[in-house]
DNA sequence: AACTGTTTGATAATACTTTCACAAAATTTG
DNA sequence: CAAATTTTGTGAAAGTATTATCAAACAGTT
């Protein structure tokens, strides 16, 4: 127990699959899992569930299996160890609307504190509660309010010219729907990028060319 | 010219973003570009602009670099080599609302020609000049009017109660927005995940542990 | 028409991820 | 209470993906 070596980005992608299931197992009443069953409901190995766990120490019992119970507790701690993150969103549009939703009534570790667009028209409304403020007042607002990630929903021009003003707003975090790539390599900057047209003409490739590589996601 | 080597996923995934950088230098005027111009651009290597362009033949010229124009028509034939898929959506709610309207603005490859849900009190209405049909109308629909992929925006519930169902559809690919894991090994069907929970979980994580890896996503 | 500088395609080297294999630890059984 | 069984943790091997290297190909120049 504590092998600190520390996680790739495809073990941190996987573990909110974990968590999801075992959040499952959880409610289910399971109270014990080995690591070949849960490769089996993941769709993964034996060995990589074991691998993965090791990186943040490894939770399990040789010769028992592992804890539902602390699975998911420590997986949690991992995910959301500083209470949950604060969030703004930019963008009060059609797709803004929806992760905004979806922030507000999906997601256990992230909260919504202000909703910023740039449309005039829009602007003062009440969105989920808050009134609409404008791109402006977005820094300060940031800087005073202690904002973790900037939920970008806007169109590519607004987050492109939103972009030189990201790094004063002091954010840790980009979860980025707009076309436009927010500079790779911001240090310090984490962005984690949705791109749905992508991921739509990913699937439109690997369907058309049916030969294409059996791996899993 | 002419290296058959199959393309791996992440060479897969990255085919869109060369998409999208190298039309907007096509509509900038721009005619040739240099693997590591563009590499600049993509936030990646000169060596991986041209592996990447060789698993499909490479077509580049020795000296010269590579046509824009080329690459955008050769990349465009790979990403859509039998004209538009044809795609319906499941669930008709917030969320598929969303994707429904982004698949019929923004999407040039796919196109929407049915909506389905289970709520027999929006069944009937129309939505995108299409009627909301039932979940029970899918299978047939789909055999009869050679649908290519399906949309799931669903719950997890419905998902997973209409899974079972999924192989009689005869549809090549499911772009999934739901929690629901599709039986990830049915060979001959492919899946792709937009699991929201799970990229925002993965970046709060990556939020959190900020000495995590630079890779770039 | 030869020379120079550029840039690809292909192969080799490096780095990263996943899988394998087995010793150590715990439980169960005779 | 020892032997058999289970199952983790870990280090090594195998498998992928990325980056570096370099010869061959082309354009432009004198």
């Amino acid at each position: 127990m504590s092998n600190t070596m520390k996680a790739s980005l495809p073990v941190i992608r996987r573990l909110p699959r974990y968590y999801r299931y075992i959040t499952e197992l959880k409610n289910n009443g399971t109270t014990r899992i080995s690591s070949s069953q849960l490769a089996h409901i993941m769709g993964s190995t034996p060995s990589q569930v074991r691998q993965d766990f090791n990186c943040f120490g490894g939770f399990g019992q040789q010769g028992v299996g592992y804890s539902v119970e602390l699975l998911h507790s420590e997986i949690e701690k991992l995910l959301f160890p500083e209470g949950r993150l604060r969030a703004v969103l930019l963008g009060a549009g059609n797709l803004g609307i929806t992760i905004g939703n979806f922030v507000l009534k999906e997601s256990t570790g992230v909260e919504l504190v202000a909703v910023f667009d740039s449309d005039n028209a829009i602007i003062g409304n009440k969105l989920f509660g808050m009134e609409i403020m404008a791109f402006d007042e977005l820094v300060s607002f940031c800087q005073n309010e202690h904002v973790d990630i900037i939920i970008a929903c806007t169109t590519k021009e607004a987050a492109e010219s939103l972009a030189p003003h990201i790094v004063e707003t002091g954010v840790k975090g980009i979860w980025n729907y707009s076309h436009f790539d927010f500079s790779i390599n911001d240090e310090s900057l984490i962005v984690e990028n949705v791109h749905l047209r992508d991921s739509l003409m990913a699937l439109s490739y690997r369907v058309s060319h049916k030969e294409c590589p059996h791996m899993q996601e």
